[in-house]
RNA sequence: GACCCGUUAGCUCAGUCGGUAGAGCACCUGACUUUUAAUCAGGGAGUCGCUGGUUCGAUCCCAGCACGGGUCACCA
């Protein structure tokens, strides 16, 4: 990691005080040397022919004797001098890849490989063979830099594990681990694997505001910003739902978004500040449709991802083939702690609640204790892809009620790895039930609940117009790919996770400063 | 926010019962024309996270701070 350190230390012009300065001085004195031979360290471009991937897939079709020629480009990782030979492994986008470097067959470029260090990248033009110990290798006879490395790599055998320094310079990360790549691969898969599942079902893809004048749609605090010419404050968004309804109104009747939502909260294992959520929102669809869309396309995305539906994760299988299971909250419940509880009594809740040593916070209504019985009883258990119906009305303000049941919504969260993934519901598109909904949200705010929901005038308005009947699904896409790429945290499946700043500057910059006022030796 | 753990060479790590530190890889020099963690010989590289305290003396003990990791809390 980088240190912080005085800026003007005294002593910093003796001969090599710090490693890592004098690691970068050696390599940035090549530079002059590439110049020597006429050769630009940092080129504008090279004719690829093949990657790595290819040149492999090939197989047996290669042997001993040379074959076609070939122009790879990649970052040397490895050299292995032998006086007047060499091999050298490259990484391109889609591997590693072995050069060979000979001294009667290059001539005076034999003295450019020469000048490669480890972290280079070069662009190697020769026939591919196979090597005496099988390898299928490039015999360059062209070599050039196509940038130069002046920064040395982490170590090539354990390679760069530390998360921090992982995810601080996740370049570094992804040339030296190459299975974040495909990791990040697999996320990528998942999420073209969903949108080609949606626009084969007349789905418009759409983006709206993620500065928001009012958030909503969700429970939770907001990062607050602040637009100048406007002199405003704004949030960030915590939620997109309200404004894909919205669309829903204006007659775009099948929408969806990947919303990057913001959520100024703690962060763990399954929670970044930011976060993409996938929603998605259906005219003349509820609840049940919505169960089936998204079993179909939650498969059809790990399918294209993982390739199956028994997904391993962290040690144990994830069956996702459906069916999936339907889970009622309050049987799930009831059963966990022995009697019935579809009553919804705050009195016996609370008694439970005590019993499983749970504190809720005071006013916690019996919505809110069944879900901490919920989260706590229940959840870790769901492992397999479940869906858990049922939820009480209090926690759920956008949904509509249940039309057999007046004690709970129309809603469904999806559970796997004991993680909620998706939330979805029958939308409420009745502006009266949905202001009186708003009105109970700004009671609770009353109260103290900060995370209670704010009443949004233009939403009502806009439900006042009329909202044909809707079905809308939330899914986090973070934690979908956790469990499509067997990543333990949220952080491995994002690519730039939330740190706190380094302070200052990296040492080796400061440093650099002083070498260059230097004058020449 | 609470508690526990960590921070030593570019990287991965050892170590000092308090006397200013080592290994492997990487780097430099030399040898080596099919190696692949190449090998062999030699060499250089460190305010031991920061600040303060105790001490003749602190990388080591103590306190505070910073950053990171973990557990919990917060988070429908």
């Amino acid at each position: 990691m980088f240190r912080r350190v005085p800026r003007a230390w005294p002593g910093l012009e003796r001969e090599g005080f710090m490693s890592l300065a004098h690691l970068m001085q050696q390599r940035r004195a090549r530079i002059a040397a590439w110049k020597a031979l006429g050769c630009d360290p940092y080129a504008y471009r090279f004719e690829v022919t093949h990657h790595a991937a290819d040149l492999h897939a090939r197989g047996e079709a290669v042997t001993t004797e040379l074959g076609e020629r070939v122009r790879i480009a990649g970052r040397v990782m490895t050299v292995r001098g032998h006086g007047k030979a060499g091999f050298a492994h490259l990484v391109d986008a889609t591997g590693r890849i072995q050069a060979y470097f000979k001294s009667d067959v290059m001539g005076e470029q034999f003295r450019r490989y020469e000048l490669v260090d480890v972290g280079d990248w070069i662009g190697v033009e020769g026939p591919i063979f196979r090597t005496r110990t099988g390898e299928i290798t490039v015999r360059a006879d062209q070599v050039e830099l196509l940038a130069k490395s002046i920064r040395p790599l982490p170590e090539k055998w354990h390679g760069l594990t530390d998360p921090e320094t992982r995810f601080r310079q996740r370049y570094a990360d992804l040339f030296v681990n190459l299975d974040v790549r495909e990791t990040f691969r697999r996320r990528s898969r998942l999420t073209s694997g969903i949108r080609a599942f949606l626009d084969a079902r007349g789905y418009l893809e759409v983006e709206t505001p993620v500065l928001q004048p009012l958030y909503g749609g969700a429970f939770a605090r907001p990062f607050v910003t602040r637009h100048n010419a406007l002199d405003v404050e704004l949030y960030l968004r915590i939620s997109n739902e309200l404004y894909l309804k919205r669309l829903i109104v204006g007659g775009l009747d099948r929408v969806y978004e990947f919303s990057r939502n913001f959520r100024n909260e703690g962060m763990d294992r399954s929670h970044n500040p930011e976060f993409t959520l996938l929603e998605y929102y259906q005219a003349f669809a509820d609840v049940n449709d919505m169960m089936e869309l998204t079993e179909a396309l939650v498969c059809e995305a790990l399918q294209a991802a993982c390739g199956t539906l028994q997904v391993p994760y962290q040690g144990r299988t994830l069956d996702f083939s459906r069916p999936w299971k339907r889970v009622s909250m309050l049987d799930a419940v009831s059963e966990k702690v022995g009697e019935s509880v579809h009553d919804l009594d705050p009195v016996r809740l609370a008694r439970h609640a005590a019993r499983f040593d749970l504190h809720p916070r005071a006013g916690t209504g019996a919505g809110g204790m069944l879900d901490e019985l919920f989260s706590t009883l229940v959840q870790p258990e769901l492992q397999d892809a479940a869906f858990v119906v049922d939820f009480p009305i209090e926690t759920s303000p956008l949904a509509r009620v249940h039309r057999g049941n007046p004690a709970v919504v129309e809603r469904f969260e999806l559970f796997a790895a004991g993680m909620e993934l998706a939330n979805a519901f029958s939308e409420q598109n009745d502006p009266d039930a949905q202001r009186a909904a708003f009105e109970a949200q700004g009671a609770a705010r009353e109260r103290g609940d900060d995370e209670a929901q704010a009443l949004d005038e233009d939403y009502l308005r806009a439900l006042e117009y009329g909202m044909p009947p809707t079905g809308g699904v939330g899914i986090g896409i973070d934690r979908l790919a956790m469990l499509a790429t067997d990543s333990r945290t949220i952080r491995d499946v994002v690519l730039f996770p939330q740190l706190r700043p380094e302070e200052g500057r990296p040492v080796a910059d400061d440093l650099e400063d002083v070498e260059d006022e230097a004058p020449p030796a």
